[in-house]
RNA sequence: GCCCCCUUCGUCUAGCCCGGUCCAGGACACCUCGUUUUCACUGAGGUAACUGGGGUUCGAAUCCCCAAGGGGGCGCCA
C-alpha cells in the first residue's frame, strides 16, 4: 500500500515498498529485497564552510530513509569549487556525521564500487559525458564555456533582472513528481552552463552526472533546490536516462528574524553542540522532529524506534524555526533516560576535565553521586556546578539564594542552630534524617521544609539541586557536619 | 522584475487526502498553584491558533478561487 500523505496529491506511489524481512530462525536472518528497489539515496555536501544544521538534517533524512528501506546511504563529497575547498573543512563534516552516528555505505574512508567519491576525481568522467551531449546536440561551446541546448523556439529580449539582451528558448515545463510536495511543473527557459570557461564543471552537471553514474534511486535534498530541479530533468533528459524520485524537504528558519538559518546565526553549526555537551542522540532527535512527526505523536524516542517509523511521506511541507529550548527540553529528557552506567561514562571525563574530580575518586563514589544527580540536571554542560559541592569544601556560594533564603525563612543561620543537635544525634540514613528534620520542626513550631532550604545553601551553596535527603546521604555525616557547623559558626 | 513552494497557539505540530466526532488536541516556552524547600525535576491547572476575502454545502480548519503574508530560486557558487 501507498503510504498516504496528507492534503498532498499522489500522482503514482512513489515510496517503493520496504524490503521483506524474513527471519529463518537460528541460521541467521535472510532479507528479501526485490531486485528493482533497492534504495540508494546520497548526501554530496560541498566542504567549503562548516555543517551547518540544515545540511546535517537533510544528511540525517537521507540517511534515516536508506536504513528504514534497507537500501544504501552513498557520502559524495561535492568538490569542483577548488577555490573554496579544504581540507580541514572535510574533517569538519566527516566528524559532525560521525557524533550525530550517521555511518555511510560507500564514499570517503569506507569506498564503494562506483567510487572515487570525491568529485575533484572524477574530472575525466565529467568531460567524457560532456562529449556525449555534444555529440547528440544538446551541448554547445560559447564564450569559452559550455552550455546545454534546451529545445524550443527561440527569441532575443531584453531582461529586467539581468539588466541585459538574452536569449530566451520556449521550452516545455519539466514535470516533477516530488515526494513531499506532489506535482511540480517548471520551464528553463535560457540554456545553462554545464562546464565553465576555466574548465571546471558546474554543480548542475556534475550532480546529475553522479546521480546517473552512482545509481542514485532517490534525491532526498532543501527546498532551496526545488527550483533548480528543472535543470536537472532538462540535463537528465538531454542524456535520455530516468530520473531518481525526488523529495524536497522544507528549510530550517531562524529562530526569529526573517529568512534560513545561515551559517553566521547563533546555533547553526552542529560543532557549537558538541562542544556544549549536548547529547548527539538529542540533537539528532531534534532535527528529526524539525519537517518530519512520528505518526505515534511521541517526541523524545529512540534512533530505532525514529528509523522503524520514518516515511518521506510524512515529511512535512512548510519551514519550520529552529528552536533551542525545544532542543534543550529533548536534551534534559534523553540525559534522564540514560542508563546508569552509560550516564557516568559520559559525566566523568567532563568533570575530570572540568577539575571537578580528580582521577582518584573512585567508580563507586561517582556513581553514589551521579546516582541522585541524574534525575535533576538538565544538561552535562551543566553537570559540574550542579555537583561540584560533593567534592570540594571550597563551593561557589549563590548570592541570590541566599537572599532568597532571609526573604523567606527568616534567619538560615538561627535555623542550622536549631537544626545541628538533632541531626548529630540522628542515624544517617534518609527515613532517620527526614524524621530528624519533622522532629525540628515540631520543637521549633515551624514546617520541617523550614529547614531544608538553609541546610541545603549551607552544604552546597545553591538554592536547588538533587532530593535533599539524598544529598545528605551521599555527602555522609562528618562532611555535612562539619559544613553546617561552619555555616552556623 | 520573473518563476517555484508554503500558510493551525509566541514556537514545533495533530487534524486536512475521505467536510459534521474540533466552541481545534499534544509538545516547548510562559503564567498560577502544589510538592522534601529559589531557577532546572515532578504533579495539577491556565493563557494562547484555523492569514484575509469570496464561493460550494444543511454544515468548512478540512473542497474551489482570489488576495495578502512568509520562504526559496533566477551566477561561468554549491
Amino acid at each position: 500500500m501507498c503510504p498516504s500523505p496528507q492534503g498532498k496529491p499522489l500522482p503514482s506511489c512513489p515510496i517503493p515498498p520496504t524490503p521483506l524481512r524474513l527471519s529463518f530462525g537460528p541460521s541467521g536472518p535472510l532479507i528479501l529485497s526485490l531486485p528493482m528497489s533497492q534504495v540508494r539515496v546520497r548526501f554530496a555536501p560541498s566542504p567549503t564552510g562548516f555543517f551547518h544544521i540544515g545540511s546535517a538534517r537533510t544528511a540525517l533524512f537521507n540517511w534515516l530513509y536508506a536504513r528504514h528501506t534497507g537500501g544504501k546511504f552513498i557520502l559524495r563529497i561535492e568538490d569542483t569549487d577548488k577555490e573554496r575547498n579544504s581540507e580541514a573543512f572535510l574533517q569538519v563534516i566527516l566528524d559532525s556525521m560521525h557524533w550525530l552516528g550517521m555511518d555511510w555505505d560507500e564514499g570517503p574512508s569506507v569506498g564503494g564500487e562506483y567510487g572515487p567519491y570525491f568529485q575533484s576525481q572524477r574530472t575525466e568522467l565529467y568531460q567524457a559525458k560532456l562529449k556525449e551531449l555534444a555529440a547528440k546536440g544538446r551541448a554547445y561551446e560559447k564564450d569559452g564555456a559550455w552550455w546545454l541546448r534546451l529545445e524550443g523556439a527561440r527569441s532575443t529580449v531584453f531582461d529586467d533582472h539581468l539588466k541585459k539582451e538574452i536569449e530566451k528558448v520556449d521550452a516545455a515545463p519539466m514535470v516533477l513528481h516530488d515526494m513531499v510536495r506532489g506535482q511540480v511543473a517548471r520551464a528553463e527557459d535560457r540554456d545553462f552552463v554545464l562546464f565553465r570557461s576555466n574548465g571546471e564543471p558546474v554543480f548542475h552537471f556534475v550532480n546529475v552526472v553522479d546521480d546517473i553514474e552512482m545509481k542514485i534511486t532517490h534525491v532526498i535534498r532543501g527546498e532551496d533546490h526545488l527550483s533548480n530541479t528543472s535543470k536537472h530533468l532538462e540535463i537528465f533528459k538531454a542524456f535520455g536516462v530516468e530520473p531518481p524520485k525526488y523529495a524536497h524537504i522544507p528549510l530550517i528558519l531562524k529562530t526569529d528574524g526573517p529568512g534560513k538559518m545561515s551559517k553566521r546565526d547563533k546555533g547553526a553549526l552542529i560543532e557549537e553542540y558538541q562542544q556544549r555537551r549536548y547529547l548527539p542522540a538529542a540533537v539528532r532527535n531534534y532535527l528529526c522532529l524539525l519537517g518530519w512527526t512520528p505518526a505515534d505523536g511521541k517526541e523524545v524516542l529512540p534512533i530505532d524506534e525514529i528509523i522503524r517509523q520514518f516515511e518521506i511521506s510524512a515529511v512535512h511541507q512548510s519551514n519550520a524555526r529552529f528552536d533551542e529550548r525545544k532542543m534543550s527540553h529533548i536534551n534534559a529528557q534523553t540525559l534522564r533516560l540514560l542508563p546508569a552506567a552509560d550516564f557516568a561514562t559520559l559525566a566523568r571525563p567532563i568533570l575530570i576535565e572540568t577539575k571537578t574530580i580528580d582521577a582518584s575518586v573512585s567508580e563507586t563514589r561517582l556513581a553514589e553521586v551521579l546516582g541522585i544527580v541524574q534525575e535533576k540536571v538538565i544538561s552535562l554542560e551543566h553537570l559540574p556546578e550542579f555537583m561540584g559541592f560533593f567534592f570540594t569544601a571550597d563551593f561557589k556560594k549563590d548570592e541570590g539564594a541566599m537572599a532568597n533564603l532571609k526573604k523567606k525563612g527568616g534567619d538560615p543561620v538561627a535555623r542550622i542552630r536549631e537544626l545541628l543537635p538533632t541531626l548529630e544525634a540522628a542515624e544517617w540514613t534518609e527515613p532517620a534524617l527526614e524524621a530528624a528534620f519533622a522532629a525540628v520542626g515540631t520543637a521549633n513550631e515551624r514546617k520541617p521544609t523550614d529547614y531544608f532550604a538553609p541546610a541545603r545553601f549551607a552544604i552546597s551553596g545553591q538554592g536547588g539541586g538533587a532530593h535533599l535527603l539524598g544529598v545528605l546521604r551521599v555527602l555522609g555525616r562528618d562532611t555535612t557536619l562539619a559544613r553546617l557547623k561552619a555555616f552556623a559558626a
